[in-house]
DNA sequence: GTGGTCTAGACCACG
DNA sequence: GTGGTCTAGACCACC
């Protein structure tokens, strides 16, 4: 389900929101849905379930879990982080676009790319 | 020429380096000039030349810079980075591409925000 | 009757006796009225019957309900918990009204819309 | 400075911060002040770094400290969270207000409980 | 010395 | 069993 980078410099449980919030996005984990214990979690993952708490406390803050104590972790439907997500990937977007202009990558070759990347979605 | 932010997260000589690449790839800094001791913009940006040396010591490791033994850093030639940091940029953006996508992001809105921010190079 | 929110921190029993509390000062449920037994009220909000003498019991501890054992649970008379409550209220109010003070909120902005709240009663 | 209360059910790491807040934003903690090191304050409070740290993570999260890792907490200028701020108690306020209403407080006694609590600024 | 992360282990409230 | 909090102790990066 997550596959962990010890080699990565950021921390893990940076990494693991990273992976969960892309699954929540993709639609890989459905509105409701009831997320693995901390506990459990971190035995899949070999980590200390405080770790995983942090990480499931990061994404609830941000909007993609809600947590019932005493029951576990949840999906949050997708209006409550829409908005933001699709604001923040664009921000993240723009300035790749600037890195790519400034080190002169020409305008026709990121019109292309960019058609390649979302013929990919129909695989 | 340089300002630090100390708030931002990022180490401090992270952020030089940052300034430094752009300041080299968009051609502030031309090819063989002698970048300042590290002594020198260490007092300027009131900062330890230890911090300065190990921003030094990855812009080398990145093909930005050569350092003369005794004699100090200078601006490697373009043609040691360009392929490098195109590649690297490039890959940069398909991934932020790929994370609009996944997003629900519109192609159509992504092309015209493309030509958008080819546009403002002319300002 | 009541509409639980499982996503709100609190734990459940607190949200019932917060509910129920209103109910009994607005009016909602008369003196000497017999409370549903737990176990009803249990099934009717698909929660524990625990959950509910527990939220029953703590409303008995602050003086709204009183037990007659084999009877059930019953309203008790508005002296009982009138003087408490308003004590409890009002010093809510003042630390509500103080921490406004000390974040810079002037007089008259407070002023007008205390008028505005008791305005509301009217709708 | 700060006094615990450990019958209270709040967690520390809350109750420090609430203090903390009351600090700041009643100015007895000035921009850009160095906050004790969460070594320094978990010894001076008796308590673990990693509470103080969890402390320092929320309040930077709302904007009162910024963080320069490997120098200190700092307190943050008053213009990241004044607005935030005002709304939040503003709102709890209102809330309370409502509360009194429902219990029958009359109008009369809260403007003039309001009036004390603004005339006790002067001491 | 500073903050940041992580672990191991413990206790508690909740349902 | 679940999440939430806390401790003690450790290691790391940064400056």
């Amino acid at each position: 389900m997550i596959l962990l980078d010890y080699r990565d410099k950021r921390p893990i449980y940076e990494q693991i929101v990273e992976k969960l919030e892309k699954l929540i996005v993709s639609g890989g984990l459905s509105a409701d849905e009831k997320m693995p214990s901390v506990r459990s979690l971190g035995m899949e993952l070999s980590v200390n379930p405080n770790t995983i708490q942090r990480a499931y406390a990061q994404l609830e803050q941000e909007g993609y879990l809600y947590t019932v104590s005493g029951r576990g972790n949840f999906v949050a439907p997708e209006s409550e982080w829409r908005d933001g997500i699709k604001q923040k990937v664009l921000q993240e977007w723009i300035t790749a676009t600037r890195n790519a202009r400034l080190s002169g990558i020409p305008l026709e070759q990121l019109q292309n790319t960019l058609k390649d990347v979302y013929e990919e979605e129909k695989q």
